[in-house]
DNA sequence: TGACTGTCCGAACGATCGTGCTATTATATA
DNA sequence: TATATAATAGCACGATCGTTCGGACAGTCA
C-alpha cells in the first residue's frame, strides 16, 4: 500500500509539473508514463480514466496551491498583512515553485467550453480560490484596515485580475516592468478602497 | 483564382471559431476539414503545415479584432471616447461575436512554455494590440484629458488585465457582478489619472 | 486544341491517443 | 508459510493525429 501511494503520489507530481508547462488537455497518458518512467497500464490503473487523472491533478494543483500560497498567509496577521502575504506567497509561486504557467488559469480557459466533470471541478476550485482572497478582503474591512463600505467582492476582483495581467506580461511578453506594474495596481487598489 | 480564395477564406473562418471554442492546439485538421465538409488532405494543401496554419488562424483572428474593435474606435474622437469605444467593442466582440473564450487569451496561455514560430507570432500580435492600447492612452494624456505623468503603460496594463479578469469572471464563472466590477474597475483607473 | 496550373480527393504512412485484457510480480494478511 | 490483494507490465484494439503521394478534375493561356 505504501508504495502505491508513493507511486502516485509521483505522478501526480510529474502529472502537474507537465499541466503547468502544456496545459491539462495536452497532458497525455503514454508522454506522462514516459516521464515517471513506467508503463502506460501500470499508470493508467491508478485512474481508471483521463478524466479521473485530470481531476485528480486539479486536486493536486489546489493543495499545493494552498500549501505553498494561503496557508502561510494565513499565519501573518489579518487583515491588510496577510492579503500581502497572499500577493508575495502567489508570486513566489508563480515565478519560481511552477515549472510552466499557472496550472488553473490554463485549465480555465481549456475547459471554458468543454461541458462536464473536469471543467465542473475546475470552476468549483476557482470559486474556492476566489473565496479565499474575498474572505481576506473582508477580514481587512473588519479591522477597519479597508473601508467597509467598498464591495468585498470588487475588491477580490481587482486583485484576481492584477494577478493574471501580471501573469501574461511576466511570462508570455516577458515585460520588464510587470513586477513594478503589478505593484503598483495593486497599491492603487488598496489605495481606493482604505479608510 | 478566386474559388481558391474564398475556400481559404471559409477554412479560416470556421479554424477560428474553432479556436475561440477549444483553442488553438486542439485545432486538429482532420475535424477541421470535417467541419468546413472537404477532405482532409484538401484542406492540408491550402496551408503545408499545421504551424502555417496556426499562424494563419491567429492573423484571420487579428485582423477580426481590428476590424470589429480597433477600427470603429478609431473613428470615435480622441481620447477617453476613444478608449470607451475600445472597451465596448471588445466586450461586444468577446460575448457577442466570438463563439467562444478569447482565442488570444487561449494562444497565449497555451503556447506560454512552446517554443517555435507560432508562440513567436503570438506575441507580436499581442504586443501590437497593447500598442494600440497604449497609444490610445497617450493620446487622451496628449489631449489632457488624462494625467500625462502617469505611466501610459501602467495605465494599458491596468486596462488590459481588467479586461482579462471580466472575461474570465463572465465566461467560465458565470458572474453576474462581472459587467459591474468591470466598470468600476474601468471608471477607477480612469479617475487615477484624471487631471 | 493541347499543355499547364491550381484545387481537391482517396488512400495510406507511422505515430500516438485513451482504454481494455491477461499475466506476472510484490506486498499484506491469515 | 500459504493465500489473497494490489501494483505493474505487455500487448492489442480502434480511432485520430499530421503528413505525403498520385491522380481526377477544373480553368487559363499558348
Amino acid at each position: 500500500m505504501s508504495k502505491g501511494f508513493n507511486t502516485k503520489e509521483n505522478i501526480l507530481k510529474c502529472a502537474f509539473e507537465l499541466t503547468s508547462k502544456f496545459g491539462l488537455e495536452s497532458l497525455s497518458i503514454g508522454e506522462l508514463a514516459k516521464n515517471v518512467g513506467m508503463s502506460k497500464s501500470g499508470l493508467f490503473s491508478h485512474f481508471k480514466s483521463k478524466e479521473k487523472l485530470q481531476i485528480m491533478v486539479m486536486d493536486y494543483a489546489s493543495s499545493n496551491f494552498v500549501g505553498q500560497v494561503v496557508k502561510p498567509a494565513v499565519e501573518k496577521e489579518r487583515g491588510i498583512p496577510r492579503i500581502r502575504a497572499l500577493m508575495d506567497n502567489w508570486k513566489k509561486w508563480s515565478s519560481s515553485y511552477l515549472p510552466g504557467g499557472c496550472p488553473f488559469l490554463s485549465a480555465i480557459v481549456e475547459f471554458d467550453d468543454r461541458p462536464g466533470k473536469v471543467r465542473d471541478h475546475i470552476l468549483k476550485l476557482q470559486s474556492t480560490m476566489i473565496g479565499t482572497f474575498e474572505r481576506a478582503v473582508a477580514i481587512a474591512q473588519e479591522e477597519n484596515q479597508l473601508n467597509p463600505e467598498v464591495n468585498t467582492e470588487q475588491i477580490a476582483y481587482e486583485i484576481y485580475s492584477n494577478m493574471i495581467g501580471f501573469h501574461i506580461y511576466n511570462r508570455l511578453l516577458k515585460n520588464k516592468a510587470s513586477q513594478d506594474m503589478f505593484e503598483n495596481n495593486f497599491q492603487a487598489i488598496l489605495e481606493r478602497s482604505s479608510i
